[in-house]
DNA sequence: TTGCTTTATCAACATTGTGTTGATAAAATT
DNA sequence: AATTTTATCAACACAATGTTGATAAAGCAA
């Protein structure tokens, strides 16, 4: 797929999608101009319009590719089974982190800036979706559980992008490993040590 | 505060505030300009910029003081006590549906509509600020806890904003009472019935 | 009511950004 | 080496911005 695309214009898309992420981080979505973005891209301004409809265009298809990409290699980690009986964080969890990590700086000013709601709502349809799976696997049987299932989705989905969230605020302090253990540890033991559930 | 306020401005600020609402929720914030916003409101250009600095601007202050009213309202019912061990739903957590509920038009579009992000980070303070209190009051230890207590803050307060934006994704199906057991119930009982925890 | 103050309206203006075009140069592909 | 594709550049009409000064209308205080 990306394979046949001329050179100039996977650069070109390059230029213009990391001079995006740079200006959101320095002045904010809402503050940039095309102009702002070609000219920091080093590149004319009618190029841009040669690859984007305008900037908001430029946004979500770096979010289309960004997200794709963290679709892929989940469903590579992904090996049908679910075990939430122990501590061991399922190899998805640690798969979700690590992604986001390596690419830590385009999630954090996608997901943390200000005015940049379209990039969290993708990323929770993909958190949503694993979600989902994992849960009809364990328990495919609606009578079975506490809450309407949509809702228990939307909770777990909801809680492990706040955690990312605060992660990646924070410059993420811990290993991917680590977050993954303590989200899986939260949705099976709950916050407090000899929880009197 | 509100009192003292020449009724011309108050009426001419609701009047903008409730186009910017009707647009988002038509056209996307991004698609909206400051002329289509007066035009909407049945007011001369001029005057919006007599209270706004810009589109921004209306956005930051009608959020403010929507979230202002949440607040004061969920300190009145909050009495200092926070009881987990059993099934019923704080009243904070009620109050937090019921607000929402009764200001939902406004509430769906700043937490829905692609691209609102500033009101929902903003939501989200005011949610972890209660988790906050709420953890700290049922266990001040941090040694008691199963993680690190930013992280299970951070947790908790996500998953009750997504079950919040789901619900009015859904155009509130339950009632705001319903609402708040069925997240009680998940942050104290998990998902499933006979938890082998 | 009267006089004073504040707010909304209106037209006009310079400025900035948009999106498009047609011609030219440069790079990639075959 | 010939052909196709992409990037550059200058120029354009258009739309939206943010501001101004004058006028009218509405609110307030005595």
């Amino acid at each position: 797929m990306s394979k046949k695309m001329d050179p100039r214009v996977v650069r070109t898309r390059h230029m213009l999608r990391d001079a995006l992420v740079e200006l959101i981080h320095e002045r904010g979505y809402e503050k940039i101009t095309v102009q702002d973005i070609t000219s920091r891209a080093t590149l004319n301004r009618a190029t841009f319009y040669l690859h984007y409809r305008d900037k908001l265009d430029l946004l979500y298809q770096s979010s289309e590719e960004i997200l794709n990409d963290l679709t892929g290699r989940i469903n590579l980690s992904f090996d049908g089974e679910f075990d939430f009986s122990s501590d061991k964080p399922h190899g998805i969890f640690i798969q979700l982190f690590e992604q986001i990590s390596q690419n830590s700086r385009l999630y954090k000013v996608f997901l943390t800036e200000k005015n940049m709601p379209h990039f969290t709502s993708s990323l929770m349809d993909v958190i949503i979706d694993f979600i989902s799976k994992g849960m009809n696997n364990v328990q495919p049987d609606d009578q079975m559980l506490t809450v309407p299932r949509e809702i228990a989705v939307r909770y777990y989905a909801a809680a492990f992008l706040g955690v990312i969230v605060w992660w990646l605020e924070e410059d993420t302090p811990y290993t991917p490993k680590y977050m993954a253990t303590q989200v899986m540890r939260l949705a099976v033991k709950g916050p407090y040590i000899n929880n009197p559930i």
